[in-house]
RNA sequence: GGAGAGAUGGCUGAGUCCGGUUGAAAGCGCUCGACUCGAAAUCGAGUAGGCGGGGCAAAACCUCGCCUCGUGGGUUCGAAUCCCACUCUCUCCGCCA
């Protein structure tokens, strides 16, 4: 959520920057309700601050032994009045505060313009894509060849974009997650949390989910309970409504979480494998720093998610999402992509974004320097990494010839020592 | 699921029966100052947030007002205090992975 105060201030700058996600939005209405709001607050406020005076005389007379009556009837009209103009305060206010939650981020400095993901900005590469000298498998064919995935079985009991994992593959999905966690908790720094795998209402408005993206969740039947499309949802909003203390900052926070999307508007799109499910495994990787600070964690937090690649040795590049590309929430995303031999191309494994103050905002999350007033801390977060596309991409990336899969070197220990899944 | 207790500032905790200088005692913590070579201890001062108006180009800050004692409604001239609903926490019982 943008902040009020700076909205009224600066409109243009706020058009200005929209415009570089490719929508114009028009603020005369919304300044006109904010004016509106502002001459209610006055006249209410007044009549409100007249009664307080009075009846604090009327207590006084009362106390004398005095008759008030007149008074007192005079203030029951006055009470009527101030029910009225509060009614029409709370409808303006909620008209605003629907509009401004509806309202993007605006877009970092940096972030490029552009319209769609054909014009994010590559960063830079690492690793060397793998030329086979054989025709490579997709990891789905891969999958049902050692019965590993079981897709159709997935479909049977669930629906489509749902899977099994069986066997080695339930144990490799299972290695990646305890692979990515240790290495985050131990190498980077992050405290592990195990969150609710849903959330209500209040949480995901805090992370920009709603009011707007409703469709592309599910919702919980006869409860405000939704299931989470991420973690970056119960834990973002962990510390909301609460004020931080300086020296906790910067708050490093991962977590495991199955996530749930709907998917609403991507049929036909992935429908075959693990690219794209509706109910998919992730570590996520959330931050919360000094506004001074989010800038530099955003870079440290996206090269935490690059290590886990660069340890299963699996080629990728990092591009930064344009604004037509960015997320509703996001100032600044870096996607990083893996190699992926079935699409001959890179797909995002990851999205490292900085939030700056908008999530705080929403969700209420606040620190108190040493010295000065509390205000709102940055938040960040990115997938480190999405388990089920990591999968995916060990199984294709490291196919033999011989149709076996070689488990990359760090991920042994986690499959008791397992060198390769091979044809029994 | 049944019965009961509770929710007050950064924290602990009074006030709620009997509505009216209580936005809120006291203590802790924190900030600043004094003392000290420095620290501790001690002493003094300060210390909730949001919104709106004015001062102001703006921020900081100052000032006036409004709102906030879990949330939302109600009663009343006036509600932390009375009534209703909801949420959450705790205790006991039942059930359960």
């Amino acid at each position: 959520m943008l902040d009020l105060k700076f909205v009224r201030a600066n409109p243009e700058t706020v058009k200005e920057g929209l415009k570089k996600r490719g929508i114009s939005v028009s603020l005369d209405e919304f300044l006109k309700l904010d004016e509106k709001r502002r001459s209610l607050l006055t006249e209410v406020e007044e009549l409100k601050s007249k009664r307080n005076t009075v009846s604090e005389k009327i207590g006084e007379m009362k106390k004398a032994g005095e008759d008030a009556s007149k008074m007192i009837e005079e203030m029951r009209q006055v009470g009527d009045q101030i029910k009225e103009l509060d009614a029409q305060v709370k409808e303006v206010e909620e008209k605003m505060e629907n509009e401004l939650l509806s309202i993007p981020n605006i877009p970092h400095e940096s972030v490029p313009f552009g319209e769609s993901d054909e014009d994010n900005e590559e960063v830079r590469r690492w690793g060397e894509p793998r030329k086979f000298d054989f025709e490579p498998k997709a990891h789905w064919e891969i999958g049902e060849k050692f019965d590993i995935l079981d897709f159709e079985r997935g479909a049977k009991v669930a629906g489509a974009r749902f899977t099994f994992y069986k066997g080695l593959g339930a144990a490799l999905e299972r290695a990646c997650i305890n692979f990515m966690l240790d290495l985050h908790t131990r190498e980077h720094g992050y405290v592990e949390l195990f969150p609710p795998f849903m959330v209500n209402s209040g949480a995901m408005i805090g992370t920009g989910q709603l009011p707007k993206f409703a469709e592309d969740m599910f919702k919980i039947e006869n409860s405000d309970y939704w299931l989470i499309p991420t973690a970056e949802v119960p834990v973002t909003n962990i510390y909301g409504g609460e004020v931080l203390k300086e020296d906790q900052l910067p708050i490093y926070h991962c977590a495991y979480s199955a996530c749930f999307r709907a998917e609403a508007g991507a049929h036909g799109r992935d429908t075959r494998g693990l690219i794209r499910q509706h109910q998919f495994n992730k570590v996520e990787l959330v931050k919360f720093s000094k506004p001074e600070d989010s800038y530099e964690e955003l870079e440290k937090l996206t090269a935490n998610a690059e290590k886990v690649l660069q340890l299963l040795e699996l080629p990728y590049r990092v591009v930064t999402l344009c604004g037509g590309d960015l997320g509703f929430s996001a100032a600044k995303t870096y996607d990083i992509e893996v190699w992926l031999p079935s699409f001959n191309a890179y797909r995002e494994i990851s999205s490292c974004s900085n939030f700056e103050d908008y999530q705080a905002r929403r969700a209420n999350i606040k620190y108190k320097p040493k010295k000065g007033k509390a205000s709102y801390v940055h938040t960040l977060n990115g997938s480190g990494l999405a388990v089920g596309r990591t999968v995916s991409a060990i199984l294709e990336n490291y196919q033999e010839a011989d149709g076996s899969i070689i488990i990359p070197k760090l991920l042994r220990p986690y499959l008791g020592g397992l060198e390769k899944i091979e044809a029994k």
